[in-house]
DNA sequence: AAATTTATACGTGCTGGTGGGTATTTTTAT
DNA sequence: ATAAAAATACCCACCAGCACGTATAAATTT
């Protein structure tokens, strides 16, 4: 089951753009210390195979619609906690790293570095190292470099009402527009946005949808 | 200079992702009827070497940072008329697609789709048709078939001084530290603030930065 | 059963941004 | 050389949202 025995390095790939699995796999297979033992677009179906398929090393994206590479890790480690997982991911934001490094991955690796970077990365992920680009590195060093600045790593903890506010604030709605929609007083519109404010920490709309965004709310 | 001559269609990649970059030449690599002449992460650095290089297609990513796929067509539709173009897009949004078909570009792949497509694409293409991805055409049908809906295709160039007012307002800062991180009046910030909006099609902070997410201008 | 969280709602004063303009200088494109 | 686009700046009236509050019913958690 690992890299030694078969002297191959087992690979699945998990990715929502198939263009991208393609090209791993193309790139994999003319090498052969790696051998890719499955791909989907899927994050459900992929853990399914995973289960049969037992490879060494996970790669996911990050950003996937039908579930995102968080809660597909948070699942694997469950499930399988001796696969290794390699993120991949197009931002290098640090709610997604910190909440990446929560999980325990193995390692994350942005999209836009080479695929030299992604090799080592998963020859080093086979050895039990971790591996993280240098731009997510450097990321990491900031966020600790920065003592305990006001942003942390809170958990933007906001009750389901909250959010369904924050989803009609991005579609542009003003609070009489909220109101309406939701059948709920302006006031009301106007207590959920401050109590919104004050728990995400942002002090201005643009602020707040960037937070949500970045944290997939909406 | 074209396909038939010397029997390889010349390809040159343009992404800001290396790593996609690597993946496609992998997979063309392995086919000969397809030369990888060139690639860059840069489309400004690309547009000098496509002068020299003078491919067949030029494969090109639409969301870029440096220079929006878009930006780079219409320049490489202006300088070189008969270098095909085929746009590889992550989105199938109609603002997208329609921006791209109005400079005239060859082709419009989307990244979710093999890259059996993608060759296929490559190779009508080549042959002076042109091709789209089913979803894209699935898009195009809605929008004839949806006679003048009021989304039309608005055109987001923004000037590059009032990229900065986006990102600085993105940055959660007013008018007056605006104007003063810029050193300029607080009423040309206004100025600039109103043709942003008007520009954009957008009313509120939340589209304005939603839609400065999405095309990646912070 | 008690405590907490969530969702609801109102008042008031202030100010920052909106929408309506107009206009000049500088830069870029033709 | 000239037209067009971009950047600069100001005026005025209006009101939406913010910052302070306070308060109560309903749902959840402990």
């Amino acid at each position: 089951m690992c890299a030694f025995l078969k002297n191959k390095l087992s690979i699945y790939i998990v990715d929502d753009h198939q263009i991208m699995i393609d090209g791993i796999k193309a790139l994999l297979l003319s090498d052969d210390r790696f051998y890719v033992s499955g791909q989907n677009t899927s994050p459900l179906k992929a853990l399914e195979e995973i289960e049969k398929n037992r490879p060494d090393i996970l790669i996911t994206d990050i950003n996937m619609k039908e579930l995102s590479g968080i809660e597909l890790a948070k699942k694997i480690r469950r499930l399988f906690p001796d696969l290794k997982i390699l993120a991949l991911s197009m931002h290098d934001d640090r709610a997604t790293i910190s909440d990446m490094l929560e999980v325990g991955i193995n390692g994350y690796v942005l999209k836009n570095t080479g695929m030299e970077e992604l090799k080592s990365a998963l020859l080093r992920i086979s050895n039990g190292q971790l591996f993280f680009s240098e731009d997510v590195t450097a990321e990491m060093m900031k966020a600790i470099s920065e003592p305990r600045n006001p942003l942390q790593k809170q958990n933007v903890s906001l009750t389901p009402r909250e959010i369904e506010i924050v989803k009609l604030i991005s579609m542009e709605l003003n609070n009489a527009g909220i109101g309406e929609k939701l059948f709920i007083s302006e006031r009301t519109v106007e207590t959920h946005r401050k109590n919104i404010f004050r728990k995400t920490n942002t002090k201005s709309v643009a602020g707040l949808i960037k937070l949500a965004i970045e944290q997939h709310i909406i």
